[in-house]
DNA sequence: TTAACTCCTATCAAAAAGGATAGGACCTGA
DNA sequence: TCAGGTCCTATCCTTTTTGATAGGAGTTAA
């Protein structure tokens, strides 16, 4: 079984395939970033490709396009060490077989990696959960889906009248968002709003 | 010889920890969080404990005192994804036997582990260039002493006036600063130039 | 010394943000 | 139906931010 690892922590990849190579039917190939592993995916047909998903040339999801598209249609899947859910299903909707986040334990990788080899979705039960009420990120519970969006706008140090403009609301709409999202968030203002939700790995 | 490695993240631990386990003179112990790093700490002693700089408990470099005083005076090194350099400086500063950015090789990392168990001072060479006038971050290229120091007050969601306080200038001054510091990060205002620099794992 | 540079301060003015309060629209559960 | 919730809008007012422009102090290099 052959897999390709692309991480741009040297560390983290060398570990990593050192790991997988003690399994005795897993043949592992790493690159340090998107072109590379792309490079690779078009020499050789992998049964997984695992893509980090803070990588140089990953640009958010465009990188998983790419990936796909170089790895001929093998699976390709996402591993993260922040791992915010909501991209968790957006590289799902992309077209991603899987998403592993970096809090797996290396055992239950092993496993993961099997199953997605072998062509099944896989998403850590953590993730699952999405049709429940789960807090999925502790800072984003209690927040609303406006204050969501409104917060979204402030991380992008857009002003009221901007995110007012994206929302198609009015002005003073916003303004009573940020001023409640602040509250919640305990923030002092917007700026400070804007780094914790950062901090949370929100965005 | 036992290492101690704490890691908030499973797969790193897991695989780091196994891939340590190979060489036949070393033996990993790992613990998930400060606390549990300190426990351990405690109850053996280790010839070098390896902390992950962004894990729970560690607060910045508090966690490294605190592992420092669990560890009885047995070497204590920083891990880190982002590695921004200051920190490795300060976490020398602090008392830290060492610095490992998790961009270094696997292999390098034994040899780094073997030096630091030892007793000896290490920092990757990229990090030893701190004499010469590097750039250590594209994004605070450019910026003066003054407007990084307002740059930090920004990420921390201060205003102008409690930036003026803190650094006993003027507020005019402060406004001064914060418009070139935006203009010199492409930064529409103040929240986008907070953005901007804690994207770049500065502060 | 002059020139160029950074850093600090100042004033004037416009735009944006922050805070309080109030009312209407809508949905949902009792 | 009614009460409670969220969401949207509005007005009024204060504070903060942003922008433009200008000058003084200090340092460094030609």
């Amino acid at each position: 079984m052959k897999i390709l690892i692309a991480d741009d922590h040297d560390l983290v990849r060398d570990t990593l395939s050192a790991f997988m190579e003690n399994e005795p039917d897993i043949q592992v190939t790493t690159a340090a970033d998107l072109d590379g592993a792309c490079e690779e995916a078009r020499k050789t047909l992998f049964d997984l490709i695992l893509l980090d998903y803070s990588m140089p040339g990953m640009n958010g999801l465009e990188g998983l396009s790419k990936a796909m598209e170089a790895g001929d249609g093998r699976p390709v899947a996402i591993m993260s060490g922040i791992a915010p859910k909501a991209i968790a299903q957006d590289a799902l909707d992309a077209g991603a077989i899987g998403f592993l986040p970096k809090t797996m334990g290396a055992k239950s990788l092993v496993n993961a990696i099997r199953f997605m080899a072998a062509g099944e979705t896989f998403v850590p039960v953590k993730f699952m959960t999405a049709e429940e009420a789960e807090p999925e990120n502790p800072i984003a519970k209690g927040l609303s889906q406006r204050e969501l969006e409104v917060l979204s706008g402030l991380c992008r140090g857009l002003s009221n009248k901007e995110i007012a403009r994206e929302l198609d609301l009015q002005e003073v709409t916003i303004k009573l968002h940020v001023k409640t999202t602040c509250r919640k968030l305990n923030a002092k203002n917007r700026t400070q709003a804007a780094m914790i939700a950062k901090e949370a790995g929100l965005f």
